[in-house]
DNA sequence: CAGCATCCAAATCGATACTG
DNA sequence: CAGTATCGATTTGGATGCTG
């Protein structure tokens, strides 16, 4: 789903920062504790996902819910404006299927230009 | 057109760097000078863009061809892999002509919380 | 479990100066 | 005109350690 192959490597279209969008994509199934998105995400450091979760929630994409429990929780959940980018994040998905085999193509056809020939 | 206050200063998207989107933008219409790109792009200074230029021209995005002439004239253009991303980059203005208003609005809100009532 | 504070590395953007 | 080379400021992502 998230592996570094796929997403932000060669993708040519971001969302925002780098995880914005894949926390997007986590969330598109429902709502998700804080340390469900690090899983999947991979996202290393709580600093990261706190800024980008942080940032969503700014902009209204996002929800953050605290549930008074004694192991804190927290859930976050998109909102419908949150839910209006999940088709243009889908539509950067179908282009990449498309169109990324090509751009890989003519990124390894130039590269090709400084050890293959020259 | 590419005002600071429309593009990248809150739009959520972009399609690899800061200047990729707007570059692929420049060359709808046609084929156009390094220097004719430099003008509406505001991009100050030659490095920046050239950067911009190559990477796009490494993933075969834009084709970049050389006229021996006196003064040097260069031209880029895109390619069928360009154009296609042209629709890309138009769903990702239409979203933003129709949620970044909500989007704005929501961090407005948010901004308050530290200046208005706190 | 969720989140913050501090320090650090890497990528990016940018200004100045110079060449064919 | 088009592009390169060097240096610096800003931004971003990341690692470690600590708190409620």
């Amino acid at each position: 789903m998230f592996h570094p192959a796929c997403p932000s490597s060669a993708m040519p279209i971001r969302v925002g920062d780098k995880w914005s969008a894949m926390v997007i994509l986590c969330l598109e199934q429902g709502p998700r504790r804080f340390s469900e998105l690090r899983i999947p995400l991979r996202a290393p450091t709580p600093k990261v996902l706190t800024q980008t979760l942080r940032a969503l929630e700014r902009d209204g994409l996002i929800t953050r819910t605290v549930y008074a429990e004694v192991p804190a929780r927290v859930e976050y959940e998109l909102t419908a404006l949150g839910h209006t980018l999940l088709e243009l994040i889908a539509a950067g998905r179908r282009w990449a299927e498309e169109h990324m085999p090509t751009l890989l193509a003519a990124r390894d056809a130039y590269e090709s230009h400084n050890t293959g020939t020259g």
